[in-house]
DNA sequence: ATTATTGCAAAACGTTTGCAGGGGG
DNA sequence: CCCCCTGCAAACGTTTTGCAATAAT
């Protein structure tokens, strides 16, 4: 009855709709409205990989105001929409945990490429005991890893 | 003959002298010269915790210009002398591990703390492991645990 | 003495804010 | 229709840059 092709399909359809209402059904349930500003910041992080302000600035100019995406970003934070994940020392931005899966970050320090790895278990586990060490009541961290990927290693 | 206190002492009059002559050799045999503003970002470096660019212009205020300290540090930063850890999604300046134990950081919410813990050998294993399993050549990495520290809790 | 390095001032960014007008519920 | 949200413009903090004066070797 069905391929694999069309569950995958099915799949990524659901997982889009499914994304976009939880974002529309998480401001409603808060008390803000659904705008335009914010229906075209969440929809250009759904479609791209993670991004600096800038480069969401400029993938938004003549649709939606520098301010109104600095505002709609402080929101989109506030409810855990978002998520500001370290880039160097600069951040980007993407759909938080809630949104798809959780996850960290190799970067490629020539192309600047940010490739995510999801094998993270043990790496977890050894956090969580060295914030038990510490009397650490954990809430967050963050793991960057820097080098030169397959390609720029050439 | 010699107290383990005196054995301490002098382990770190030792420490603080090489330090410093290590900064001197690693600017001149790069072909720097040493300057009193050079000497002045690197002893308040020396002689405090991580600190942001804005607390170290503040300390230096009077004494180097804002412009030198920011060019002091990006000498700094290229010759490896310091190091940029984030903080949130910031950032602070310290001494690099050529000067001081390589190790991260647990960042405490409420107070603002930066705690150091040393004990990461599994987790700089595990971190090797995912570069290997991405064909990455890993260069350096940042962690960061974000929580409540154990004064915060109570 | 020669050249690297600094201070100063101004420009270039990134981010925030006040306000008046427009769009969403 | 009412009020939240937006665009605009200006303010603000951080970082960079050009240039003439100064300090290091």
């Amino acid at each position: 009855m069905f391929g694999i092709c069309n569950f995958v399909a099915i799949c990524y359809i659901f997982a889009m709709i499914s994304s976009r209402s939880r974002m529309v059904e998480t401001l409603q349930s808060s008390g803000f409205s659904i705008t335009m500003a914010r229906s075209v910041v969440f929809d250009v992080l759904e479609h791209n990989e993670p991004l600096t302000m800038s480069e969401l600035c400029h993938k938004t100019k003549g649709v939606v105001d520098r301010a109104s995406v600095y505002r709609t970003i402080d929101l989109f934070e506030k409810l855990a929409v978002v998520q500001r994940i370290t880039y160097g020392w600069k951040y980007k931005l993407e759909l938080s945990n809630e949104f798809q899966e959780h996850h960290h970050h190799l970067l490629c320090l020539k192309c600047g490429k940010l490739l995510a790895f999801h094998e993270h278990d043990k790496l977890e586990q050894e956090i969580m005991a060295i914030a038990r060490n510490h009397e650490f009541n954990l809430t967050g961290h963050q793991i960057e890893l820097q080098g030169l990927c397959a390609d720029c290693q050439k």
